[in-house]
RNA sequence: GUGGGAGUAGCUCAGUUGGCUAGAGCACUAGGUUGUGAUCCUGGGGGUCGCGGGUUCAAGUCCCGUCUCUCACCCCA
């Protein structure tokens, strides 16, 4: 029989690339937890229409879909690439109950039928968080520094990672400002987006051809070359320009005010493709630049609407941990939950089995995490397993178990050792010297 | 969909102008060790050299085809 090979651009977990994926899961749900977030999940697959509703047929191309042989109506699942229309549709059918703001977080595990490559898979996990009912830039502040508090927990510094931040909404008053009109704004986003990829005057010839107004040309050549958030300040032209702005000053104001104001930059060239964002968007990246986005994400006041549901404002972002696991282990900042054993039990003497099981089994129902050798091997090799399994202590049972019900209890980390009582110590294990 | 690179043990790789039974380190495993775990010593298992064809007395090595993986482009919710 052939073997069969592993799917491409998906990961086998053993042990120790679980431990490392439940570590990044863990550090999730805790700064979710303590930015006030709750927990959510939906199906790993939904209808085909949920994806395509909102991103028209050529997705299809770009996700698994998988025919229904059970529906009566005929209708295609598809298996979920991002779970956002998920949480659309579960806050849609409960709205009214649901107390604002509504402040969730999932780890949904996602696929997406495309080409592997660095930093991108078919199967992967991505943290999600999500502000639903609220259009204050309060919201898209938190969501912003959900994000940072994350990266910054791990030992991320500001200049590792950057957060670039731009708006949306602000961006097309700016150019409908400068005289550009309302269809040719997709084509501008492109544009933008591709800008850090190409060079100076490869940008000029791109844009060149996209553009063929030489004073329009003109304002987008310097729009495009706009570094800070003063330098736009005498290009705005409209009130709804201007109160973009207002809202992205105060953006990075409260960035500040939350301490995280060295993390972030304004940068026009972020538009986030051409999805669903009306408000603030932000990509963050590590400044090495080797790596694709680390994390995107913005205000999207209308999806819920487009959805069927009422118009409810919301913000959020998605953080994959692909890229998140080759950046920490560039920086050296990648860990595993670690896992380990509190007792290794070793049977010196043979004649001990139904004593060693009875303490094994004693220790196992109090909680503790207890193991022992199936082999009848020398004391040495039992203590070379208790190390391999991580074992916090061993007890080792021998010749004074039997003469005086004595047992030695060795602390792995140090080394130190003691005799005791093993039915005292089955009594009350915690009080173990040196632990 | 387009282009580059790579396929030899579980992993990282070596293998000469084609030439004995294809190797090393790590890992695994057993023992040296009848009560003490990092970098001790000795042994063992594990390979369709990606696959198919061709050239040759002889192919891991040369030629052709093919598959897979990988990196980049396109796209990126």
């Amino acid at each position: 029989m052939p073997k069969i090979p592993p799917v491409k651009g998906t990961r086998d977990f053993y042990p120790a690339e679980m431990a490392i994926r439940n570590w990044i899961a863990q550090g999730w749900r805790e700064v979710s937890q303590r930015n006030g977030f709750v927990e959510y999940d939906g199906p790993i697959f939904e209808y085909l229409q949920l994806y395509t509703q909102k991103s028209g047929d050529e997705i299809v191309s770009q996700l698994f879909s998988i025919p229904d042989r059970a529906a009566r109506d005929g209708r295609d699942l598809a298996i979920r690439p991002e779970i956002t229309p998920t949480l659309a549709r579960m806050v849609n059918q409960q709205i009214n109950a649901l107390p604002r703001p509504i402040k969730w977080f999932s780890i949904p595990r996602l696929c997406r039928a495309e080409r592997p490559q660095r930093g991108r898979l078919r199967e992967f996990f991505q943290w999600n968080i999500d502000i639903i009912g609220s259009d204050s830039v309060l919201a898209d502040a938190e969501s912003i520094f959900t994000a940072i508090d994350y990266l910054r927990s791990l030992g991320l510094k500001a200049s590792d990672v950057v957060a670039r931040i731009s708006s949306r909404s602000m961006l097309a008053e700016l150019l409908m400002a400068l005289g550009f009109a309302r269809e040719d704004l997709d084509k501008i986003y492109v544009l933008l987006d591709k800008r850090p990829k190409m060079t100076e005057s490869e940008f000029s010839k791109y844009a060149a051809e996209q553009i063929s107004d030489a004073d329009l040309l003109d304002k987008m050549m310097r729009l495009e070359a706009v570094q800070s958030l003063d330098e736009l300040e005498p290009m705005l032209q409209s009130d709804a320009a201007r109160k973009g702005y207002a809202d992205l000053c105060e953006l990075f104001k409260t960035l500040k005010a939350l301490g995280v104001g060295d993390y972030c930059e304004f940068d026009i060239k972020i538009v986030r493709g051409l999805a669903y964002y009306t408000g603030p968007v932000f990509e963050i990246f590590d400044r090495g630049k080797s790596l694709r986005a680390l994390c995107g994400g913005g205000r999207y006041d209308n999806l819920l609407s487009s959805m069927g549901g009422p118009q409810v404002p919301a913000t959020g972002f998605g953080m994959g941990d692909v890229v998140l696991e080759l950046l920490l282990a560039e920086k050296g900042l990648l860990r595993s939950e670690a896992s380990h054993l509190d007792f290794f039990v070793i049977n010196a003497d043979t004649e001990l089995d139904d004593k060693m099981l009875m303490a094994v089994s004693r220790l196992r129902s109090q909680g503790y995490a207890t193991a022992f050798s199936y082999k009848k091997t020398g004391v040495g090799k039992q203590f070379k397993q208790a190390a391999a399994q991580n074992a916090r202590h061993t007890i080792v049972m021998g010749r004074e178990t039997i003469e005086s019900n004595q047992i030695t209890l060795k602390n792995m980390a140090d080394g130190s050792q003691k005799e005791l009582s093993l039915d005292k110590f089955l009594e009350n294990p915690e009080e173990i010297p040196n632990s």
